[in-house]
DNA sequence: CAGTTTTTTATGTATGTACATAATAACATT
DNA sequence: AATGTTATTATGTACATACATAAAAAACTG
């Protein structure tokens, strides 16, 4: 063996890919100890491990305690979809970005709606409902449920200019939530709005989230028909 | 000032996050640097770099070198679907799998898919389609096809019992891939095999996945009707 | 031999030190 | 003032070492 000494984590990540690409190291299958490959790779142990957990976190090598690290066998693939603010979203596109408010009021929602957020079914929250657009086009739908208890300050906002999704994510900080990817039909109404025909079918996003144990707000997304969201692999 | 002591990166990143999440240091401004960090809490500056780092991975922090550290104006959520194997995907919910082939032959593909997968537009390619099932309803719809030339391998199975996204994972290593989620009409033949009606909206997934320069396999999955992709913030 | 305890071992992480790197700030030059 | 050069500085990383921790394997015990 000769000496090509990897002496940063990143050439260490690269050699490792390679074999477990050339099948060197097969999924399902022990690769030698972090001390070993140190050795072999004429680096220090903690260059060896931050390369092997940086795959790991990707999903590629599953690693255990005293069990030692091995080749996925079956690799996880982790599409990470970077989730922004709609105004950047469509200006990174180099497009126009527009925005109109459709409604606001405080309403007692449908059940549905203070069920999955918690609320008491009685008590009013601000709903908001608008349109974004891309040059002029409608791009997304934006139904919106907001917990007037955990966001006080959203009461005195009327958002017509700035766009409910903008306004939140600067004023209204939140620990966690959940996101849900579907497919909708549209009703009249939405067709009405999204400028497209009844029924058509429209990538939806769910997101509810929460600031401890409140929830802050519930938004429904619509994207126009034939909308993709993309990411690499 | 007292001495809590943060001890380990995970303490110091919850300190952050907690000073971010109460406004203490506020998106858009800088926080201090490791080194003050560090011995304010009272460990090395290694570790706080540990806890930073993560943080700007998960995109809550934005960092440059000499620049500082700052809280992310614009935090971007990045939603992190894991994309395993349809019948890990079942049976992790605890449905039964099943599974059954629809078709299988060696035709010139159509030239949008020729063309995306940049293979010769006269050159027949492997065609599979068959249906996943959870439960013995439908689950999803998966059209694929798979590039002969470069796993040559794949024109020996038959896909009738274990399925072409399963053989593909185990037996075609790819470099890199791009995945797009969008909403489709389900065609009146989509309908009959997912037994929906005609035009629902689907949940669609396209991936493309490549071997160095070349691809490897194009395939679409077509959800059954109210499928939901849900993850984590 | 089943069940429990101890040992072993591979990963996980904390630390101090040293140097690398990128980007800004300060300075000098024309 | 515009431009090029040189410090300065915060993050990024490598390393040796030490200890923590989880989990498997071995030893022990009734």
């Amino acid at each position: 063996m000769n000496n090509p000494s990897f002496r940063n984590w990143q050439s260490v990540q690269e050699e490792v890919l390679r074999r477990i690409h050339a099948r060197v190291w097969t999924p399902g299958n022990l690769i030698p100890n972090e001390a070993d490959l140190a050795l072999e790779f004429g680096c220090a142990r903690t260059t060896v491990n931050r390369a092997l957990r940086s795959l790991a976190e990707s999903g590629l090598l599953d690693r255990r305690r005293k069990a030692g690290t091995r080749v996925a066998a079956q690799p996880v693939a982790k599409a990470t979809l970077d989730i922004t603010v709609i105004r950047i979203e469509i200006e990174d596109r180099g497009q126009k970005y527009g925005y109109q408010r459709i409604e606001r009021g405080e309403t007692v929602p449908p059940l549905a709606i203070s069920g999955a957020m918690k609320t008491h079914a009685t008590r009013p929250l601000l709903h908001v409902r608008a349109l974004h657009m891309a040059d002029d086009t409608p791009y997304a739908f934006e139904d919106r449920w907001i917990n007037p208890e955990v966001v006080p300050k959203g009461l005195a906002e009327s958002y017509e200019t700035v766009s409910a999704n903008e306004w939140l994510l600067k004023h209204a900080p939140y620990t966690h939530g959940e996101i849900a990817f579907s497919a909708t039909s549209a009703t009249s109404e939405e067709a009405g709005i999204l400028c497209c025909n009844k029924n058509s079918a429209l990538l939806t996003i769910d997101r509810l989230t929460w600031d401890g144990s409140s929830t802050v707000t519930k938004v429904r997304l619509l994207f126009e028909p034939g909308h993709q969201l993309r990411t690499n692999l």
